[in-house]
DNA sequence: AAAAAAAATGTACGCGCGTTCATTATCTCA
DNA sequence: TGAGATAATGAACGCGCGTACATTTTTTTT
């Protein structure tokens, strides 16, 4: 293990203090041109580099943001197209703003203990990633909130609260998504959803639900699952899985069904090949929306008329946000608002759900 | 913000000494229990954390595992199936540690400099992802073994080194990806290779060349890509637009072409598409083979045969093994061997390579 | 040329914890 | 019951750095 060389030993080389050393590195005060040379060089010749576990300690801030991954069973998390496409866009910004990067795995029985990551120091803000909506996470984020540390939820509405949040319009896009089925010519729509712990699966349901009271085929009244025709609605978890197995339970019904929204690509890609086991072909016997435009709704067979959602900029806008509250405020001394935008999402017609009979 | 709470606090709270708060959080040395639980209690009172950050300075040792990325231009990076399945096998191993995992994008412009890595302490051990047979790569990485620093390669070969690698038969899954369509009565096989700073990309010609020669389509002595005809070569750099770049090169001569093997499913894709546009029908006017067997594999229309990888426990190994040489060694007293593994590789057949002629 | 101001550098301390060594309390066995 | 052994705890230091404050050197002003 080579010897860990410390600015002691930079200073007695150049002959200045270590104080001096410390200035010439981190660039603060009046200082002579020919001492930080010398100071440089003296750095240079000993291959020294600051301990940056030492400077975070020194500094109480650790350079990391903190990202937060929920547990999901049996799935490669980073192999889904929101994950990664959410990650890629905060690497993106931490990159840009000189941080790295800190993933904590949230481990399945534990509790989500949030705010002993910030105790803990070793992340200075952090970005949530597949919150839910229950009782013991609104606490937590709470104590976090109370604690005045930054962080920034993804995709999790929490009502109520005033926590930073990046969302996007799920209902819009879900109406949207329904309208152009409906516009098509169908009527007996069916809606898949994923799992109801995440608001943005209740965003979803009341696009779907508000396409089909205006097109009067829901009484006014309906808001619920239970207000729907039961062959009309199908659960599951956003898995490949779940969606071949919502094909099982959907099949016996399909001569009542004309088309299918999916509540995200991967589900109605199970869908469909599940369905096709039974014979039922995409595009020729029924047809079907996906949502979040993953690069699988290019390459299926026929491609996936889907909903695309900035998932990147999200991801960005997250770690932007979150990394300029870092310290406790803007530089101006004011502590910053909270925020919480909702951008924009869009359809993207493909041939799924062409009119083919 | 929350005032941090010290274990002096804690200790004052409890009635003991500062050391004996850190030996119950330590769990060392004997301890009457009754203490111990006065600690606690005090602990959890005042809601006490120990300061991460501290404890790695004091300790020397982070408890973050690195994983460098590379720089890939206009790319989502977790977003291909390569890295977001190497990312899911060491996210794995990581938390099955205990450790956390800190991300290093690698900046265009700069040049790698992964001692600094080690000697900022931020991690105690790396796995680095998209590394290059470089000189200077290369240089940067025998810095790194002389300073003792346990690190790892994923898919990259440096010959002559004694790196510790985890990589893939690609030899010889390519190989029995050429050789599959040889059975299938396919002569004229044309290959598109990926970016040949990559010992992988390689490998994969290799294998590629030995199915043909021992086929005789090829002089024994051909070794390098110049000894191929020129219209059964192409290169591309393993994203979906070298793919469909390759389709415009390619088109010309298709009607000397049987079959293709593309170095990864991406640019397979993006040759599908890309020959779609001329025409050019796949499984039907062409046979072609993939690699990696991504998802994408499965709902391309026709399926993609493809060769299958364990990315995800490569990168699980890798995490593993590095991970066991923190320290410098293992428990025992002695270093551990540097290690070397290559992972099987296997062909998973679909349509895209039927003869339906 | 002396006084005042500014620039440049040094001194010294604390960040919170792990850990060694010294000290005190408790137990064991005769 | 007392000596030795062992268990339990405390005191003190250092990890490498940032930084407030003190001191020295240089420049500017009168």
């Amino acid at each position: 293990m080579a010897a860990i060389v410390t600015r002691k030993e930079v200073a007695e080389l150049a002959g200045v203090s270590e104080a001096t050393v410390s200035r010439v590195f981190n660039d603060v005060g009046p200082m002579k041109e020919q001492t930080r040379q010398r100071v440089l060089q003296a750095a240079k010749t000993l291959n020294y580099h600051p301990n940056a576990i030492a400077q975070s300690f020194a500094r109480r801030r650790s350079g990391n943001l903190g990202v937060v991954l929920p547990y999901v069973p049996k799935v490669h998390i980073f192999s889904t197209y929101y994950f990664s496409e959410v990650l890629s866009g905060i690497g993106e910004q931490v990159k840009a703003s000189g941080y790295d990067m800190l993933l904590k795995f949230r481990v399945p029985g534990e509790e989500s203990d949030y705010s002993s990551i910030f105790r803990s120091q070793k992340v200075d803000a952090c970005v949530i990633l597949g919150a839910t909506d229950t009782p013991s996470e609104r606490a937590e984020l709470k104590k976090l909130e109370d604690g005045g540390f930054p962080f920034c939820l993804i995709n999790q509405h929490m009502s109520g609260e005033r926590f930073n949040e990046v969302d996007a319009d799920h209902e819009g896009g879900s109406y949207r998504a329904v309208r152009h089925l409906l516009d098509l010519g169908y009527r007996n729509i069916a809606f898949l959803s994923g799992s109801p712990e995440f608001s943005n699966s209740g965003d979803r349901l009341r696009g779907y639900m508000q396409a089909m009271r205006e097109a009067g085929l829901l009484p006014a009244e309906a808001k619920a699952p239970g207000d729907l025709p039961p062959h009309l609605y199908y659960e599951g978890n956003y898995s490949l899985t779940s969606g071949i197995k919502a094909a099982a339970a959907m099949h016996p019904h399909l001569n009542r069904i004309e088309a299918v929204f999916a509540s995200n690509d991967r589900m109605a890609i199970g869908l469909m090949q599940g369905l096709r086991e039974y014979g039922h072909v995409p595009g020729r016997d029924y047809a079907i929306v996906g949502y979040d435009d993953s690069e699988a709704a290019r390459v299926t067979d026929p491609p996936l008329t889907s909903v695309a959602v900035p998932f990147y900029e999200m991801g960005r806008l997250a770690a932007e946000q979150v990394l300029r509250r870092v310290g406790g405020g803007n530089e101006t001394g004011g502590a910053l608002e909270s925020f919480s935008v909702k951008l924009d999402t869009r359809l993207v017609v493909r041939q799924s759900c062409r009119i083919l009979r």
